[in-house]
DNA sequence: CGTAACCATTAGTAGAGCTAATTAAGGGGT
DNA sequence: ACCCCTTAATTAGCTCTACTAATGGTTACG
């Protein structure tokens, strides 16, 4: 395509503004009185369903003995369930919990809402323009 | 305005495609020799400009004891200066150095080119409609 | 002036990251 | 059937990052 030199200002606005967005929503994830990996790794539970820990790790990008002592605290808080694999007893299966799961959704919640509330700001046309935008960025990240 | 149900819907989204995004790009900074945290406060510095130790400690939303210890080994790297502020001897002006610049450009550009490649395989409309709607998100967050 | 407020750092502790080593279970090859 | 090699998770031991509490200097003000 011919428009390239566009795409690299594209690129780097989008880049800095999704910095500044988690940045500015991450300041609700003290309510939640779980430290930032636990959210994150619960987070990753919730939304893709029970992991093995290597995969767990893989998506949090950290080692498996990391993530190991992770998934040991949220057992102990109640918010995970770990068990031996069915079909290999080498490896876990980890589960987000019930409670895991609301204290999640709640905190997610109180993230979405903060930028609910800038965003009913918008415009009509502008509101619609930003949700094309992200069907796009979906698009983009798959 | 009255399409609040679906900007409900968009924020949910938007949210959800920063985190990924982000995850994403992250990868790319193991290449840089710097821990998360040591990159981006020295990412806020070269942005935002000199700064004093409270003031990069509220920016990061971390303690000033922490900061004080971050901004002590970044010194030691030779990525950011800190010396008596001008005006109030009680406080620091912390500013990055040349080097600390050139360090953290090469990082932002290998993080936004693997952005770029993406989306390159866009239509030339599409790439306009993410770029929209980029604008469109930058003026939300100011 | 002298005292209160402020800025940064030091002290001490817990959490989160790493590599290396260990334990346990699978999966062959002969 | 057995030995060996690989794989999965954990444990051990270290560093870095986070917190609160306490300390040392500076400034501001009554």
């Amino acid at each position: 395509m011919t428009g390239d030199h566009r795409m690299e200002e594209t690129a780097t606005r989008l880049h800095s503004a999704a910095i500044r967005l988690l940045r500015m929503l991450r300041r609700q994830d003290e309510a939640s009185g779980l430290s930032a990996p636990r959210l994150s790794a619960l987070s990753v539970l919730v939304f893709a369903g029970p992991l093995s820990l290597a995969e767990l790790a893989s998506a949090e990008q950290v080692r498996p003995p990391t993530m190991s002592r992770l998934v040991e605290s949220l057992v102990e808080a109640g918010l995970v369930t770990r068990e031996v694999a069915p079909g290999d007893r080498r490896s876990v299966r980890i589960a987000a919990t019930e409670e895991g799961r609301r204290l999640l959704e709640a905190g997610r919640q109180r993230r979405v809402q903060v930028l609910i509330n800038r965003l009913e700001k918008l415009a009509e046309s502008e509101g619609r323009a930003l949700a094309r935008g992200v069907d796009i960025l979906e698009r983009v990240l798959r």
